[in-house]
DNA sequence: TGGCAAAAGACTTGTCAAGTCCTGTTACCT
DNA sequence: AGGTAACAGGACTTGACAAGTCTTTTGCCA
């Protein structure tokens, strides 16, 4: 269980990529999707989510394609994550108050928190710099 | 993302009801799908997993049902969760060494097996008997 | 040995991951 | 202006797996 799905796998991959670019140098999505071996028509619906997020800037035309929107230390892999997975529930009743309506009774509750917290806080701790500085 | 599948949600309240039972008090599945509101059929493939696993002791015929295999504070959630949802694992490349074949390169693994081990400690250290005692 | 209850396996249904494909939109270049 | 280079967006396909259901078998007890 808790698995990444390879669309969150790819994402990681597609953008240590760009972090690991000399800055400035706009990379073409056919270019990453090779250097990282992922189809290249679904790695443009991730970088799509990546670029309505904010995380990465894209130019279209000629000599367009992609930019990491900041420097690689102000990227947490939790936002990539994030932007391509959704936010980071170990159980669906953890976000609303009233979701569970099993609410004031339920004592594995404030597990999953605790969980979800754990989680984000590490990768949140993650920055694409570290990633990238082998 | 990271979400718990349902079976395992249903698994959690099963056993909970079973935890919250009289000691040595034989339950049937009947009654425990009743009270936690799953279908009995489908908790029946939960228990089963559970009996196979070792954390239930289950008896047939007339006069049978189901038992907690241990007193409720030596089950921990993590024993549960994992015997319906399977090993905790955030990226399947964690398990095996070889199974990455960017092994080496992979800046990301380490992450992900921090995420497992502070998650498989967390719920390692729930018992069924802190789920109970509200 | 009859009936009660769990075990086991085959089957169904629906959802979602993982893509593909096609068309649109924007920007540059001549 | 027209053509081409690239990303944007939507519709569609396929396969796997979650979530059950149904039926038969096995074991136990009275």
């Amino acid at each position: 269980m808790m698995e990444l799905t390879r669309k969150g796998d790819y994402a990681i991959r597609g953008i240590i990529y760009l972090a690991s670019q000399p800055p400035n140098k706009i990379s073409l999505l056919s270019e990453i999707a090779t250097a990282v071996d992922v189809p290249q028509t679904f790695l443009a619906k991730i970088f799509q989510q990546f670029s309505k997020t904010g995380i990465v800037k894209s130019f279209r035309g000629t000599g367009g394609g992609f930019l990491l929107a900041g420097p690689p230390e102000d990227i947490t892999l939790l936002q990539v994550v994030e932007a391509v997975e959704g936010p980071i529930l170990p159980n669906r009743c953890v976000l609303k108050p009233g979701e569970c309506e099993r609410d004031l009774t339920c004592t594995v509750h404030p597990v999953w928190r605790q969980v979800q917290q754990q989680v984000r806080g590490l990768l949140g701790n993650i920055t694409l710099k570290e990633l990238t500085t082998k």
